[in-house]
DNA sequence: TGCAATTCTTACTGTTTGGTAAGTAATTAA
DNA sequence: TTAATTACTTACCAAACAGTAAGAATTGCA
């Protein structure tokens, strides 16, 4: 018989609820999303622009990371109704206020590469 | 035919050659070490103690991210040739600067949990 | 003799995340 | 009429991450 949630899941979920950094790893966390914010720091970016700043993003994870980010309320989507689309994307005011988190943790990564050595 | 290395690690291999943040995340990534690094900024604490001090994590889980960290640097073992076994983990020096970015990652984590709504 | 206590280890399975590749829509320009 | 441009969408597969459950080692104690 199945589960109704997989308790994979109902961990995720419960450490949302007791733990601010679980939280903050979800938004974080992924391999995409620290170079979308970061590019996005700097301002309006258009999505093909995106995707050229990010080397070997695929246009699948692009896109879900982007939906995710904006579904959160971080990022903001600007259509422009041409052809070919225009698509402009940004941070929003809550956005920004990952900037420093993401800088932190940039200076902090930065700081230990030199001295660990990842992964296997 | 199958492929030397997958796609994915080499992905992940070049983000950390070229983003610190990447390296921030791997080392602070994963649903458990949050919950380990946090126990453990408090001072030495045993095994046991820290399974009973996060809550629903498994000996696998625990034991596997013990030992990522340790391999890495940032978490200290001391063991105790006793019977029943003791043994106690600390963050070590390098660990210990872990400290300021989980804070700032659980307080910013924290004044987000009221205004988004992870995840589906 | 057999159980308790503590810190793991191992084998197996399920869930989630990420990569690949092909396709769609709408218009313009050749 | 056909190709080009841009921003996606979809279906499928592989890899990485997480959970379950059973067992191992060592000694004291009933």
């Amino acid at each position: 018989m199945r589960k109704e949630s997989s308790t994979n899941a109902l961990n995720a979920q419960e450490l949302y609820e007791t733990c601010g950094m679980a939280i903050a790893l979800r938004i974080l966390g992924g391999r995409w999303k620290p170079g979308i914010i970061w590019n996005l720091a700097q301002g309006r970016v258009r999505y093909g622009q995106l995707k050229a700043l990010i080397p070997n993003i695929s246009e699948r994870m692009l896109v879900q990371q982007l939906k995710e980010l904006e579904k959160y309320g971080f990022v903001e989507r600007f259509v422009f109704p041409e052809v070919p689309p225009r698509v402009e994307y940004a941070l929003t005011e809550e956005g920004k206020t990952l900037i420093p988190i993401v800088q932190a943790l940039a200076v902090w990564g930065d700081s230990q590469r030199d001295k660990i050595k990842l992964p296997v």
